[in-house]
DNA sequence: AACTCGGGGAG
DNA sequence: CTCCCAGAGTT
């Protein structure tokens, strides 16, 4: 959940999913609608059917155990670099170093390196300033800096603890923007992304055993939906079908797959 | 390396 | 309005 969406968004939602999934049997043994409703409003709901799939394969494959090993949680699908050192540190109390956007953001500013080695989980083992033995909370305690005073565009440098170590504070406290790379984002309303996020909430409302008519759905995406556009939605449609977020049936209606 | 994939909140 | 978020998978 946490995978590129705030902590304070998630909390709420976590506690709710885990209600209704308590533990990893019941998750793998749900169904993938039951599974994307829960997951609503936090987006990228490809996660959701990712965790699901993860969950059938701990039951499957693992006795419902978590496996204690980086490289097999990393052929989970949905659990990449950062997640599955997440877990190992965590968890497990492993010396492994998650690096999420924060982190890589300290090391950027902390020693003026590049985007790309900063993002790197082993930037930090070279750096050595890996506590061994104390990763969980050094990992969890440099997010927190991240998230409080080392912000991405005004960072409270008079507040850091380790000011005086930082090689950009200097050009930071003076004002000076850090070297902001051209970020340049095209609209999201009314991109394909906009569109795939309506219609599955669109599907959220569809009780199970029931369909939608892909007309009926264009009217509920857009409110300037003709008959024109059928082809455009089609397109989206299977976009989606690929990602197993929605099941198209022999008559075309559209469904949260079961 | 560059794209795609959501949605809410802060500024 | 733009930017940001405890990233991952594909091309």
């Amino acid at each position: 959940m946490l995978q590129q969406t705030g902590v304070e968004r998630v909390k709420k939602k976590y506690v709710e999913f885990l209600e209704l999934f308590p533990d990893i049997e019941t998750l793998a043994g749900a169904s993938s609608a039951d599974v994307i409703r829960a997951w609503s409003p936090l987006g990228y709901n490809r996660r959701a059917l990712n965790l699901k799939r993860t969950a059938e394969l701990v039951v499957a494959e693992y006795r419902g155990q978590i496996p204690r090993d980086e490289e097999t949680l990393k052929s989970f699908p949905g659990i990449g670099p950062y997640t599955a050192a997440a877990v190992m540190a965590f968890a497990f109390h492993e010396d492994k170093a998650p690096v999420d956007t924060n982190i890589s953001r300290i090391l950027r500013r902390l020693f003026g390196i590049g985007r790309d080695v900063a993002k790197r989980e082993d930037a930090l083992m070279a750096q050595k300033i890996l506590p061994l033995g104390k990763a969980s909370a050094w990992s969890q305690a440099l997010m927190d800096l991240g998230a409080t005073i080392c912000l991405p565009r005004k960072p409270l440098c008079h507040e850091c603890p380790i000011l005086e170590y930082c090689d950009a504070a200097p050009k930071l406290i003076a004002g000076g923007d850090e070297d902001t790379a051209p970020k340049s984002s095209s609209p999201y309303v009314g991109s394909t992304r906009y569109y795939r996020g309506r219609i599955v909430e669109a599907l959220r409302g569809v009780p199970d055993g029931s369909s939608l008519g892909v007309l009926d759905l264009g009217h509920m995406i857009r409110d300037d939906f003709t008959s024109s556009d059928l082809n455009w939605l089609q397109l989206i449609l299977f976009g989606l079908r690929e990602d197993g977020l929605i099941a198209i049936e022999d008559s075309g209606d559209v469904t949260l797959p079961v």
